[in-house]
DNA sequence: TCCTCACGGTTCGGTGAATGAACTTATGGC
DNA sequence: GCCATAAGTTCATTCACCGAACCGTGAGGA
């Protein structure tokens, strides 16, 4: 049962891409790659999703080629987008602007910032001082302008509490 | 039990948007909407969706300010996009780009034309002829190229296998 | 007036998925 | 060997989705 129920319009775009990217989770974790997050527990820890869905979800971003499982030295499995998952960037960036216009206060919206000139990331998703529409590893999320008060204490929040390239591991030093 | 299941992280601004149209089939009828649908019987007959569960998509769209109800001269409810609901097309259009590109044949992605100079939408959302990001308003859709065999005989379906400017009602006259 | 139909729901039983907790296996360090 | 951790798996409960049947209202026709 790892196929999630199908939408019947087959021949919409939407549909087939929701097939895949709107399962509960998914987007999430499409996310959370895209931040660098590649291991099990780094994204059960972040997200808070129960063992058995980040497993069936995991198994099934990589059947679907938008994830690639690849056996690290540590003898562990990690996960990696491919090219056909960082082509959901603009889909997420798209969701970042409508959550930060709608649901974050100004303070709290974390800049995206890009590598090559250091301009920042418009609504449009182009540059703001160079004008180009960088790739997901072109960027730097920054933390918010105010500090909140109640922070996570797991992996993954910590390393995303300091300026942090998308795509690049996020540091395995446990926290403490 | 209206709302959904809340994510976790609510500081992010993807998990806040997912809480939204994160749920299964919302993104589909803020795509319908899009596309000029109003009606609960069009939503209903054009996504083959349970009527329980419209009900309560529409309840939930329209208490989070993404859709209007209000009440036609006929008496019958009819649903349309608020501002807000129509800064979800980026995401929407970065859906169809992510899913044309992997999921649909050369041939059978529908182009998106800009109604003020006629030039044909790009992935980035711009109008490849003058520049600009158009609104959706300012959108024509065309019906694919290769005419598909199996058609679908609901009223949607009708209304866009013929060039149709986003956001204006579809065609009311029934088929046959 | 009565009948019928279409529309927009609501109700209900059956089914499958999500959830959290407990259990299993594998790996590495001491 | 012993312990800790990582990554699953299994399981009972809860919950959402589904399809079908059932209501209530308004329009149109005989």
């Amino acid at each position: 049962m790892a196929l999630p129920r199908e939408y019947t319009s087959e021949d919409c775009p939407v549909a087939r891409a929701l097939e895949i990217v709107g399962e509960r989770w998914t987007l999430l974790i499409v996310r959370d790659a895209l931040y660098g997050v590649s291991r099990f527990s780094d994204f059960r820890d972040h997200l808070g999703i129960p063992r058995a869905v980040l497993t069936d979800r995991l198994n099934l971003l990589v059947e679907n080629g938008i994830l690639a499982r690849v056996t690290a030295a540590s003898g562990r499995d990690e996960y990696s987008l491919t090219a056909k998952g960082e082509g959901l960037w603009p889909a997420v960036w798209s969701l970042i602007t409508w959550g930060n216009e709608h649901y974050v206060s100004e303070d709290g919206c974390r800049p995206f910032t890009h590598v090559g000139c250091g301009g920042t990331l418009a609504a449009d998703g182009r540059c703001e001082s160079c004008g180009t529409r960088p790739q997901p590893g072109e960027l730097t999320l920054h933390p918010r302008a105010k500090t909140s008060p109640a922070r996570k204490t797991d992996p993954v929040s910590q390393a995303l509490s300091v300026p942090h390239r998308l795509l690049t591991p996020i540091a395995r030093t446990p926290a403490q």
